[in-house]
DNA sequence: TTGTGTTTTACGACCTCC
DNA sequence: GGAGGTCGTAAAACACAA
C-alpha cells in the first residue's frame, strides 16, 4: 500500500508528501520511502490522442496519479447521502460538498461520476433480469400452448378415425338394408337447416333414424364429407 | 503467502450545452 | 471556449480461496 500518500486522509495532500513518493519512486522504484512495503511504480497511462507530453505534463500526472486514496465510511455516506439527492452535481454542490468532506472537488466530481455509471450499471442489470423474466414466463406459457395443441391435434385425429369408421359402418348398414325391402339414402350434397327429427326408424333396432326431405338420417349425426354421419 | 477476481478511485478522450 | 457529462480503462485497494 502507499503509506506515504494514504497516511494524509484528507485532501489536499502536501506537495512534499507527494514529491518525495515520486522522487522516491523513481530513484528506487521499491521504496515508499518510509520503511513501509514497496510501492509499485504506476504505468504510466497511454494517450489516445497526441503522445507530445512534457517532463512536466508527466510530474503533475505523477502527482495525480498518487493522490488515490479510498475515501474513508463517512465520506462515502455523506457522498452517498447526496447522491440519493440529486445525481448531477452543480458547481455550487461541488464545492459545498467538497468543503465539508475536506475532499478535492475534482475528487468530488470524480466520485459521482463513478457512482452514477455504477447505477447506470445496476438499472441495466435490473432491466435485463425483468425482461429475462418476461421472456422466460412467455417461453414457458409458449410451451404449454404448443402441448396443448399436440394434445388436440391427436383427439381430432381420434376423432376423424371413429368418424370414418362409423361412416364405413353406415354405409355397410345401408347396403344391407337396401337389399331388404326398405330402402333409405344417408347421403346429402348441402348441410341442411333448421330441421326437427323425429324417430321414423331404426338400424338394427338400437339407431334410431330421422326422416328429411325424404331422406333418412341418424341420431347425434353431422355433416362429414358429404355425408351426415352418427357420432 | 500468493494468485486471482472484484471494487474503487482517477484519468483521458470525446461530446453536449450554454 | 469552458464546464460538466459519458465512456473506457488503468491501477490501487480489497476480498478470498488454495
Amino acid at each position: 500500500m502507499d503509506q506515504t500518500v494514504l497516511s494524509s486522509q484528507v485532501y489536499p495532500y502536501t506537495i512534499q508528501t507527494q514529491s518525495e513518493c515520486i522522487i522516491v519512486n523513481q530513484i528506487d522504484g521499491s521504496s515508499s520511502g518510509d520503511g513501509s512495503k514497496p510501492v509499485k511504480r504506476r504505468r504510466k497511462r497511454r494517450s489516445k490522442g497526441s503522445s507530445s507530453a512534457t517532463n512536466e505534463d508527466d510530474v503533475r500526472a505523477m502527482e495525480r496519479m498518487f493522490r488515490k486514496r479510498k475515501l474513508t465510511d463517512e465520506q462515502v455516506i455523506m457522498l452517498e447521502y447526496s447522491f440519493e439527492n440529486e445525481h448531477k452535481l452543480e458547481s455550487g454542490r461541488k464545492e459545498k460538498i467538497a468543503g465539508e468532506l475536506g475532499l478535492d472537488p475534482r475528487q468530488v466530481a470524480v466520485w459521482f461520476q463513478n457512482r452514477r455509471a455504477r447505477w447506470k450499471n445496476k438499472k441495466l442489470e435490473e432491466e435485463y433480469a425483468k425482461l429475462k423474466s418476461q421472456h422466460d414466463s412467455d417461453v414457458l406459457g409458449q410451451c404449454q400452448l404448443e402441448s396443448q395443441v399436440i394434445k388436440l391435434t391427436e383427439q381430432l385425429s381420434e376423432a376423424q378415425n371413429e368418424i370414418r369408421k362409423l361412416s364405413e359402418l353406415v354405409v355397410v348398414q345401408e347396403t344391407s338394408t337396401n337389399s331388404s325391402s326398405s330402402s333409405f339414402s344417408i347421403e346429402a350434397n348441402d348441410a341442411p337447416t333448421d330441421f326437427e327429427f323425429s324417430p321414423m326408424d331404426t338400424i338394427n333396432d338400437n339407431i334410431p333414424l330421422y326422416m328429411l326431405d325424404n331422406n333418412y338420417y341418424l341420431q347425434n349425426m353431422e355433416y362429414w364429407d358429404g355425408l351426415y354421419v352418427q357420432f
